[in-house]
DNA sequence: TCAATTTTTGAATGTCAAGTCAATTTATTA
DNA sequence: TAATAAATTGACTTGACATTCAAAAATTGA
């Protein structure tokens, strides 16, 4: 990767972060090109030199959501834990990083409203990926005895409806850093898997 | 009320219905007054005889699906059951009726995005009583044994985000009837209180 | 330095949908 | 029936915003 291909590597970063920003604040249908060229001092013309248009720019950063959420998960696989330490550990991941990066888990209620069907097919491959790390783990807590679980894709969903609702209701206000809010509300989400 | 009130009434209402039939389909973004007249076979300058405008009677529909929220809850307390069946009951109700108005569900998402500030206060105020409700249940539940759960608000958010979120990944082309699969879902939701 | 290349600009264009309204049609009632 | 009121129409206005693009500015490298 030559110098200049980096430079529009991490210019093409520093577009994604803003829109973040921005689309974390007024959402996808109240953000507007000029808003994200404004938060980066710049004129929406410009960004039309990184991204064919707003529908790419915005399936760009949802992607780099759900590499990061991956990520994440792969992080705690590998560290030495229980299954039930390993499963508490990815819901709280899962739940910090989702406050962190509000806007890009709301892009992921209505994907079929904003994406094309190449990109949600992406979306969903990517997705689908996500939850069977969850499949694996209660398979294996199950397997162990740590869980009583009959139909895995039932509760991984309604575990993982417990989880995205969050950014519903999460107050920064409140007494609680993100992450021992993440840790408080795991307690009670694990209660979904658990024997 | 006079019979010309009620015919007006009872078009408002049809209006309602239409709305929320293509707002399911294609999302508050996506549905344009067009689509809604389209299919009541009328135009759409006749809707502004009935409402301001797109806000409003969106934001009736709002109103409505949260009305008949409460009144579900209110039937299911005045059964004679244990507290643990009323609240098994509840969520039941709850995600069955979310799946058939998955649309007026959905504007629960970002109301902020599509409502004015009084409208929003509104919605709020209604919500928060509807949340009372599930907050009553639980500690009765607790009280009585049958639940174990220190941070009822917090507990209580788990548990609606578990139910507000089987729109999400319910497919109506699944073996189980919307009834049968909230039953199903039920089961591992009301883990989040149990003892 | 200076020519070539990359990047930025901002004005112009096109589209889409909300909302308006005078005119028309339909329903009501005296 | 005829006057009045209610309801509907569809063409029109308006504003917002995505997207384009030729020209200008900035950067690069020989």
């Amino acid at each position: 990767m030559s110098l200049m291909e980096r430079k529009t590597a991490e210019k093409k970063n520093k577009i994604l972060n803003s829109a973040l920003i921005v689309l974390a604040e007024k959402g996808y249908h109240g953000t507007t090109m000029e808003d994200i060229a404004n938060h980066l001092l710049m004129t929406k013309g410009s960004l039309y030199y990184y991204f064919k248009g707003k529908q790419d720019l915005v399936f760009q950063s949802q992607i780099r959501i759900l590499h990061q959420s991956m990520e994440n998960v792969k992080a705690v696989n590998q560290e030495d834990l229980t299954i039930e330490e390993k499963l508490k550990r990815v819901i709280i991941k899962h739940i910090d990083y989702s406050l962190t990066e509000k806007a890009g888990f709301l892009l992921m209620i209505n994907p079929a409203e904003i994406f094309s069907k190449e990109q949600l097919t992406e979306i969903y491959r990517l997705r689908e990926a996500y939850a069977a790390c969850y499949d694996k783990l209660i398979a294996a807590g199950v397997e162990a005895g740590f869980f009583d679980v009959e139909h895995i894709p039932v509760a991984r969903n309604v575990l993982l409806g417990a989880m995205n609702w969050v950014t519903q209701w999460y107050s920064p206000e409140g007494a609680l850093s993100k992450t021992a809010f993440a840790q408080l509300v795991t307690d009670y989400t694990i209660r979904i898997v658990k024997k």
